[in-house]
DNA sequence: ATTTACAATGCAAATTTATACATTTATTTT
DNA sequence: AAAATAAATGTATAAATTTGCATTGTAAAT
């Protein structure tokens, strides 16, 4: 199904990016990118990521993303402020080194963030191996640490 | 236009207190509170109050306030933390005590709140005159402050 | 008190979005 | 590998939402 991911991270960067008023809209945009499909799947593919529609004062409505659950608690797991060390790219994936012990408690914060663009950690004792879903980039990754961790800062990176 | 707030406050608490999932379905919940209108109004209604549509696990979708605009830094204005004393409420408004000084720095981020709730406020020099809109319920206001003020706790109230 | 300007609303039609059903594609089981 | 099961998608249609236009109600100005 490598070819859905692909197409839901595509959906997610570009509403992220721009403001789109409609499916057709998005669609259109999604065929510039080379995907293949019709409003229909589209529809559902917005529902399965939980992308919300909200009026602007622009463009009369938008798209939005909705990761962080306004209301539901379990989705609002604050992640841990110390141990994190680095963050490092390789194979598609993403290691995460941290303070001596503290891997498993901060992966499993980043499994409860409920993220789409993670689809699983495995931790060791200082290391975190973060796998990331088929089409989830590098700036994904970063954009999703950024936004839901507060004292992550993208210059402690490599 | 008394008539047009209240059911702006009552589309609120609708929406803040139930998982509404259509127009028609919000529509028939107003009907049961003595609103008289059309659909069309009351997509208008939405339009003006910036309530977003999302998918819900449950209810497919549903209907949600969206006040703190998640990515509008001008309506992120965090309200100081230090200076309130107290929030009484009379004569349909709410009066705030704060330290001697503070009024109109708070009172300023009040105002920047950009809430519908939130008529207008004047500041002395600690105190608060908070002028609510018609329909504005003293547990909106407090939801208000709940939500958008960190510090804020419902025991200093009076 | 009229007139003028503007805001709010209904109606009907256009647009947009969701979904039932059928079909294809992928995954799992035997 | 074949059969069985589940997932993904297109087509066509239904459902839901938005909007242009006309009208009415409200406030402001003369």
């Amino acid at each position: 199904m490598k070819d859905r991911n692909e197409r839901l991270m595509a959906i997610r960067r570009l509403i992220n990016s721009s403001n789109i008023s409609s499916q057709e809209e998005l669609l259109s945009l999604l065929e510039r990118q080379g995907f293949r499909m019709t409003q229909a799947t589209l529809s559902r593919d917005l529902k399965y990521l939980k992308v919300a529609k909200m009026p602007d004062s622009e463009k009369g409505y938008i798209y939005m993303l909705t990761e962080r659950q306004l209301n539901d608690p379990s989705e609002n797991e604050e992640l841990p402020i110390t141990g994190f060390v680095s963050i490092d790219f390789a194979q598609g994936m993403a290691i995460m080194k941290t303070l001596p012990g503290h891997a498993s408690s901060i992966a499993y914060a980043l499994d409860n963030l409920n993220s789409y663009e993670i689809a699983g950690t495995i931790a060791g004792d200082d290391t975190i191996l973060i796998i990331p879903r088929d089409g989830v980039l590098k700036g994904d990754l970063v954009n999703l640490m950024k936004s839901r961790w507060p004292g992550f800062v993208k210059e402690e990176m490599n």
